[in-house]
DNA sequence: CTGCTTGCAAAGGCTTTGCAGAACA
DNA sequence: TGTTCTGCAAAGCCTTTGCAAGCAG
């Protein structure tokens, strides 16, 4: 998965390029949004995204946040963790990294370790190859 | 988690001590659930089971399934697997493993490398303990 | 008996969809 | 100007819940 020099974009004209590198027309809506959510790494669930970008004044509809989710997901510029049944959450985060998900409070982290993986690779079942590794460590608080 | 002598109960004697061991009142509909859903590992949604257990005749509703299957899961007699956002699968195998998940099919194996584990133990983040280790391959037919 | 369980139907939360109007190239 | 995108409201899917009737001990 291709990354931009900085993944930390600031201003409008960087996102709008990144959106172009990614072969995403860069709407208004769009713009909005991955500044937002590209401005650094982090953790959200579409609803939460949906609550912060119009607490002021309306910038984005509900359908719009999933279809723009889902497209920047597609593109990858953002990808999905399945961690809650009851909801997705997003990572703007696309390098190759695990995660802590705390079942009292809910809370996603990176786990910093970025050289985490497997013991060894398993083999994979016959006619199948490789989609994605999802490294997930669950806690509790103590 | 305590497990049985016997993974693969296959009479209702066996259920009804098995839910007793459990901790759990052994009504007419928790064997039904059980008989079929213990007789050996596997993995399925609610609603799968919900479809096998009433083909023939109406044996439970869907309140019920959904009861059980959280009671069960509470008690330690199956596990959750979170791998599809859109719904919850449960696992009748509680021993340790780590799942292939196929993208394409929607099919959920186990891995049958038993010590799959990962390549060290990062550290847990302050005032957290651990409360499980979830390894999910994803895979695509190829 | 007395409380725990079940079933039905309705409600709930998250996500998707259909379609008309608006924006992009 | 033609295609793509947005917003609204409605629908969809999985899961939970309220409550009256039924079962377990």
């Amino acid at each position: 998965m291709k990354t931009h020099a900085s993944h930390f974009v600031i201003n409008k004209e960087q996102v709008v390029d990144l959106l172009r590198y990614h072969q995403v027309t860069p709407t208004q809506q769009r713009v909005d949004i991955a500044l937002l959510v590209l401005a650094r790494h982090q953790h959200f669930a579409a609803d939460d995204l949906l609550q912060t970008l119009n607490k002021e004044s309306p910038v984005v509809s509900k359908a719009t946040i999933y279809n723009t989710l889902s497209l920047f997901v597609e593109k990858g510029l953002i990808r999905q963790v399945i961690v809650d049944p009851t909801k997705v959450f997003y990572d703007s985060n696309t390098t190759p990294h695990q995660h802590f998900y705390n079942v009292d409070t809910g809370e996603l982290t990176d786990i910093e370790d970025e050289n985490l993986s497997l013991a060894y690779h398993p083999t994979l079942p016959k006619g199948t190859c490789s989609a994605g590794l999802d490294i997930i460590i669950r806690v509790r608080n103590s």
